[in-house]
RNA sequence: GCCGAAGUGGUGGAAUUGGUAGACGCGCUGCGUUCAGGGCGCAGUGAGGGUAACCUCGUGGGGGUUCGAGUCCCCCCUUCGGCACCA
């Protein structure tokens, strides 16, 4: 059916991320990552109902309640395998800056995804509390107006606190409720600057002033070290808070142009600093400077890095997808599987629909769990989750160079001669998925010295949607216009020239059933020219033309196929910009009418030049058309053994132009001149045009100006 | 809130990167072919005014630069996408 709609596969190429000749070298991958520290085991919070005994989706957690049974969510934590991709945070974001020929768009993405922020931790002592706190800030300019100290509900030094305060009940209810709102995304759509007083001070390591301790929802555990210092005079969120619990807010940055800390809301621009001690008076980047060094000086603070990316947990308790190759001894503990027993096959007696208990479809079979310790021989289980399917599409591209081979996932040589690729086409939606996993990994097997590229794609193009009615198509929406629907009536190429007619890849696009026969139209005319002149066209096309030997319609006709060459291949090489490549094309077979309308020979070479072009260029889009024109205009090999057309530059220029004659901008007549008519013969023509005179009643111009090849401006 | 993309006829979209706005297609109107429909062909089709030659306005809105702005600069509006209490 591909083959019927001019739909070619490489079919020798095929794989299949499901097949154990596949996933087994996925399972490679896995251990290269494991042996190189860059696969790890750790606890992971899922949702969890208590009273249903599962774990749930985000999308099942209705404001913080079990969308089955109503019951307050837990937060749970399990055992999950984890990718490192924030070892390669820095080189995947500076490596942003080589992808040239990436859209903005998606380089614009990941760079905020992975988020780098440069700043100090800083340590705050706690009073009555064994150990102190660090926070994060990249604004550690303003530590002399850090007038209180925020924890994540969270952290460890949270329980420290609570335990013994006499308030255990009372702030245990308060943080399960902080969660609850966290996991169903309340704290996301409704945030709250809601926060408890935890009855102590830290110590402002700079200032030595004491600064109360509170915890809030809006400090996060997750990012830097899940405990801030608050600055309210030029932070919003802290402003916020301290208003609403009428904490201090003291000044410490003022900028150049007056602007400051206002009643209503906080600056965060750059300034002065003033009311910071020693420091008064320095610029911000300064001020960042100096006051970084001395908390390193006085071992309170170290210059840190972090980033919004987090590791990439790819346990997944599926049926489909490659086994983690690990296994479980109670003596040897975790073990990896060695290569030699690779693939660990998916087991075949199970039901592999996903199950509501939280475990993997793979824990039900205990032909797969049980298995001997590769180290000791003992009685051990092997992991029964399955890897994350992004891993897999994370490195096919170097599998399709060789992808029967079974002695290696890839080879290098074949690799490192074709890859990276080239041309990489796919939608927008991969941007901070699939194409930076991919990105990851194959710096991953570069630092191992697997590939010697460190970035998979060369060039990327993210096209756009069609959609039917305003709405994307698709099978879920149940909008897809069937192709058979057109196939049929108007055949296959009618079809994918409509695709690419209705509008730039790169945008989405509004399916029209309507505009569809217009590109039938279209080719049906195309097939009219050779019906109608058959007995022209009957020989192919070979010779070389003289234009001099040409009457003048002829020469244009010959003008206009050069030109219309030079434009299709500019629009699809440049830019797979097909809508405008195929308008040229249009026109080109309406001068063609216009040619043999206005008394034109069939015969002439001029156009029989023209129809050859047509087809050729046609061929890539309309393959079955021009393939059998190409075969009645007598040709023995395939149209797709010619070469493309070459467009010929003396002849890709019209020998006229129309004068574009302005008053003060205005158009107010217009003259054929031959081309590159020189500027005083064009701005002698305006001038002497009768319009021009008309309107110019004897007035001197105070200015004219003159475009080559285009307008003259007479400014009065 | 932050970041990004985009706003052009009834419609999908063009515009040589500052130089004729609306190419090409769809739709619509009229005419021809026809019993009719379809198909095909011809002509017209941004808005307003004028018998006409022509004139005025017009690329989301408002300013600006320029002989000249859909295109460049500033402010604003709308739509879509991404991130979102990231310290």
């Amino acid at each position: 059916q591909f083959h019927h709609w001019g739909v070619v596969y490489d079919w020798t190429r095929e794989v299949a991320s499901c097949e154990p000749e596949y996933y087994r070298w996925t399972q490679w991958l896995f251990l290269e990552l494991y042996r190189a520290g860059l696969a790890y085991r750790k606890a992971a919070s899922v949702n969890w109902c208590p009273k249903d005994k599962t774990v749930l989706a985000n999308e099942q957690v209705v404001d913080g309640r079990c969308e089955r049974c109503g019951t307050e969510i837990e937060e749970r934590h399990l055992d999950q395998w984890f990718f490192r991709i924030t070892a390669f945070a820095d080189a995947l974001l500076d490596d942003l800056g080589t992808l040239a020929d990436w859209p903005e768009r998606v380089v614009t993405m990941q760079k905020n995804w992975i988020d780098k922020s440069v700043g100090v931790e800083i340590e705050f002592e706690i009073q009555g509390a064994s150990h102190s706190v660090n926070v994060f800030t990249t604004r550690p300019d303003t530590i002399f107006g850090a007038t209180f100290l925020v924890l994540s509900p969270n952290h460890p030094m949270v329980e420290n606190l609570i335990a013994g305060s006499g308030r255990e009940t009372e702030l245990r209810s308060v943080i399960s409720r902080w969660t609850a709102d966290r996991l169903s995304g309340k704290a996301r759509t409704e945030p709250s600057k809601e926060g408890v007083f935890l009855d102590t001070h830290a110590i402002n390591p700079m200032t030595r002033e004491p600064v109360p301790v509170y915890m809030a929802p809006y400090v996060l555990m997750e990012y830097g070290s899940g405990a801030i210092m608050a600055v309210p005079a030029h932070d919003q969120r802290d402003f916020e808070f301290a208003t609403r619990y009428g904490l201090p807010i003291r000044e410490v940055v003022r900028s150049a142009n007056g602007a400051t800390t206002l009643p209503t809301s906080s600056y965060s621009g750059d300034g002065t600093l003033i009311n910071s001690g020693a420091f008064d008076g320095l610029g911000q980047g300064e001020a960042f400077a100096k006051i970084a060094a001395q908390l390193e000086r006085d071992g309170k603070g170290k210059r840190r890095v972090h980033y919004r990316l987090r590791d990439w947990l790819i346990s997944r308790q599926r049926y489909w997808g490659a086994p983690i190759p690990m296994i479980h001894c109670p003596k040897c503990g975790v073990v990896p599987v060695p290569d030699d027993q690779l693939p660990v096959r998916l087991p075949d007696d199970v039901d592999f629909h996903p199950r509501g208990d939280g475990k993997s479809p793979l824990a039900t079979s205990d032909a797969f769990r049980t298995v001997a310790c590769p180290t000791c021989g003992g009685a051990a289980e092997r992991d029964t989750d399955t890897m994350d399917t992004f891993v897999d599409s994370s490195w096919y591209f170097l599998r399709y160079l060789s992808p029967r081979d079974d002695r290696v996932a890839f080879r290098k040589d074949v690799c490192d001669a074709w890859l990276p690729v080239d041309q990489y086409i796919g939608g927008v939606e991969h941007a901070i998925l699939h194409l930076l996993y991919a990105r990851f990994i194959v710096k991953f097997l570069h630092s191992r010295g697997h590939v010697s590229f460190a970035e998979p794609f060369a060039r990327l193009f993210t096209q756009g949607m069609v959609c039917k009615n305003g709405i994307k198509m698709s099978k879920s929406k149940g909008n897809v216009v069937p192709p058979d629907t057109i196939i049929t009536p108007m055949g296959a190429d009618t079809m994918r020239l409509y695709i690419l007619f209705c509008g730039p890849p790169e945008r989405d696009t509004e399916w029209n059933d309507e505009a569809v026969e217009g590109c039938y139209r279209f080719l049906n005319r195309v097939w009219r020219h050779f019906e109608a002149n058959a007995h022209a066209l009957a020989k192919p096309f070979a010779e070389s033309i003289d234009p001099t030997a040409l009457d003048d319609a002829e020469r244009a006709l010959f003008r206009k196929t050069h030109q219309t060459i030079a434009r299709v291949v500019a629009d699809v090489n440049d830019h797979f910009h097909f809508n405008t490549a195929i308008s040229a094309l249009m026109e080109l077979s309406n001068a063609m009418d216009d040619f043999m309308t206005a008394g034109g020979r069939a015969a002439s070479a001029a156009f029989r030049f023209a129809f050859d072009v047509l087809i050729r260029l046609l061929a890539p889009m309309t393959p079955h058309l021009s393939e059998e024109l190409w075969e009645r205009t007598g040709h023995g090999r395939s149209i797709f053994s010619a070469a493309l057309p070459v467009a010929d530059p003396a002849y890709t220029r019209d020998e006229s132009f129309d004068l574009v004659i302005q008053v003060n901008s205005k158009i107010r007549a217009r003259e054929t001149v031959p081309a590159d008519t020189d500027a005083e013969r064009m701005k002698a023509i305006a001038m002497a045009h009768p319009r021009i005179q008309e309107i110019l009643e004897g007035r001197t111009p105070k200015r004219v100006v003159v475009i080559q090849n285009r307008l003259v401006n007479i400014v009065i």
